[in-house]
DNA sequence: TTGAAAGCGTTACCAC
DNA sequence: GTGGTAACGCTTTCAA
């Protein structure tokens, strides 16, 4: 194929100025009609694009915007990333995607590296590990857009997209409860995110309009939302004296993690253990034996996330706005009705 | 925080020109040791990061490598995007993503979309639909360093990483054989795909080898690789007068479905019917009831394609170059001997 | 309506 | 060893 036509081709086979191609091709005012045709047929022609580079030199802003996720391997994140992509193509912007591996350091790297690239405006998820965000208030502070999704802070100052999360975890309890469970264990994660102490709140709370007690030995907190902190807290939990009935994992690499040890003590789902995890529309679809699970409408967070970047890239007055996205409870065979 | 700090802000602070900052902070020779240091000592105080439109925009070669990929939210894609991100990374080369969504036509939008940005090489893998390799000659053509993944083409002119396709295929059945199946059923794709041909053979020399007869009416093929596909495969399968006793799904979709569809007409894996799929490590881990997999390392594709594109790209010389990472078969309870 | 020229930040090639 | 200058491809004044 050919080797890449510029503006100054153009213009030099139509023996106009380059200044004028450019005019022509942008749309801008200025430019004889019966010309501009020509222009654009001669570009269409000789397949001119662009040269991004020389027009990210010359804009401020080549429109580009920046994500920062965990990792690109979840299906829930990944799935957002489709949403996110979709809808900023369909906007004329492209997207960078960076990877925080959950690490603290890696995500301020990310914010490194967007900034380097000129990103117009940058979409993230928290990493497990942060709970100081100073990184993301330079990023505000610089005058960036910046929007959260799922795990999220600075909501006074930034967009953000949520789950329901006290909602979605209090209907799963409640659900547990009307299924005839009685002692319901809760495995969290970091409580510095706010997705962890949501959802922790809506399983008390839960607890407490059904005058249950809350014991906190049933409440395995604090720890890295990965599938072996999954196992190991359900190992905990079985090691008491008194066993939960069931168990409510808050996030989907828990829930794999709690289901898995459970089977290979040999405990039947749900007979013996009725168990609630957290996933998303591939996973619910999926995932067997037909486990219950809190599902989100990932594509639709990762659009949405898109659609308010995109509106504050666009005008920078609008006033921080907090989208949730309702959860739903897909109910299945691990926890059916007792007796 | 600041602004963007330019080579020009260094060489004025120091009163120095602005080529020589470059020179030092490049690593080139031609600057004196002193002033090489002192250039480094402000750039860092300043905080300084090369614009990389202009770096781009000046140099041949702004060290980008782009992926095209069917998509990103199965995870065997996103798990072989994650091995190439870290190697590329690890080699000072950012990655720029695209998604075929399965489909010819935006393929094609793909490698434009990726000429544009002018990419120093593409990590491709073919999309579902295609069956004619044009567009990818020409970007052979215009001498694009070009490597593909799983599902390959030219592979005269590219260097390639696949699994061992047939012997995966050959091995699975004869597990099923060795288990006492007699009747095996294949679910095969897109007949134009190399995996899909290679699989196939494998099953069929598979079968041959222990001298069981190759049953046309047991061989479903030629259909789109979908959760879909695979239910509507089993409902013709399970439709024949003497139904399977085993069932091989070539693709990880696919089994899926197969897998559902079973279950929904209630028949038990594996005493009604056995079923081997195909898989990566994080569904050979999480699926449910225990589903016999061949295996990829899918992480590991991608890093030894990443490690053949460079090598490519830093030398031209090097001989297109086939490498076969290994699968396993990773058995469990849907396979279990019967009787 | 069109053209000329400056400039975006960087590198590379020449002089000195 | 160091400084000037052109060039990368494009947009955007400013004149004409």
């Amino acid at each position: 194929m050919d080797k890449h036509v510029s503006i100054k081709d153009i213009a030099l086979k139509l023996g106009v100025a380059p200044s004028t191609v450019s005019r022509a091709l942008n749309g801008n005012s200025g430019v004889g009609k019966a010309l501009r045709e020509k222009i654009k047929a001669m570009a269409l022609k000789l397949n001119y694009k662009p040269n991004p580079f020389a027009v990210g030199l010359v804009k401020q802003t080549p429109h580009i915007i920046g994500i920062i996720i965990p990792d690109i391997v979840t299906h829930f994140y990944s799935s957002i990333i489709s949403g996110i992509g979709d809808t900023a193509r369909a906007n004329g912007y492209s997207v960078v995607i960076t990877t925080s591996y959950e690490q603290y350091e890696l995500e301020k790297h990310c914010i490194d590296d967007l900034n380097n690239i000129r990103v117009e405006g940058i979409i993230a998820c928290l990493s497990q590990e942060t709970s100081d965000y100073k990184h993301f208030e330079n990023v505000v502070n610089q005058g960036v857009p910046l929007v959260f999704f799922d795990r999220v802070c600075l909501t006074d100052r930034c967009s953000s997209v949520v789950a329901d999360n006290e909602r979605s975890a209090y209907q799963a309890v409640q659900h547990l409860i009307a299924n005839g469970y009685k002692r319901i264990a809760y495995i969290g994660g970091n409580e510095h995110l706010n997705i962890v102490d949501q959802r922790r709140r809506g399983y008390v709370r839960a607890l407490a309009d059904n005058c249950l007690p809350v014991y906190s030995d049933l409440m395995v907190d604090n720890l890295p939302m990965t599938y072996k902190s999954g196992r190991k807290a359900v190992r905990q939990l079985l090691a008491l004296r008194r066993r939960p009935d069931a168990i409510l994992a808050i996030n989907d690499i828990l829930a794999f993690g709690a289901m898995s040890e459970i089977k290979s003590r040999n405990l039947q789902i749900p007979t013996d253990i009725g168990l609630v995890g957290y996933s998303d529309e591939l996973h619910a679809t999926f995932v067997e034996p037909a486990l219950t699970t809190v599902t989100h409408h990932t594509y639709e967070i990762g659009s949405v996330a898109c659609d308010l970047l995109l509106r504050r890239i666009n005008d920078a007055t609008v006033k921080p706005k907090s989208v949730v996205i309702p959860t739903f409870l897909k109910i299945r065979a691990s926890t059916a009705k007792r007796r």
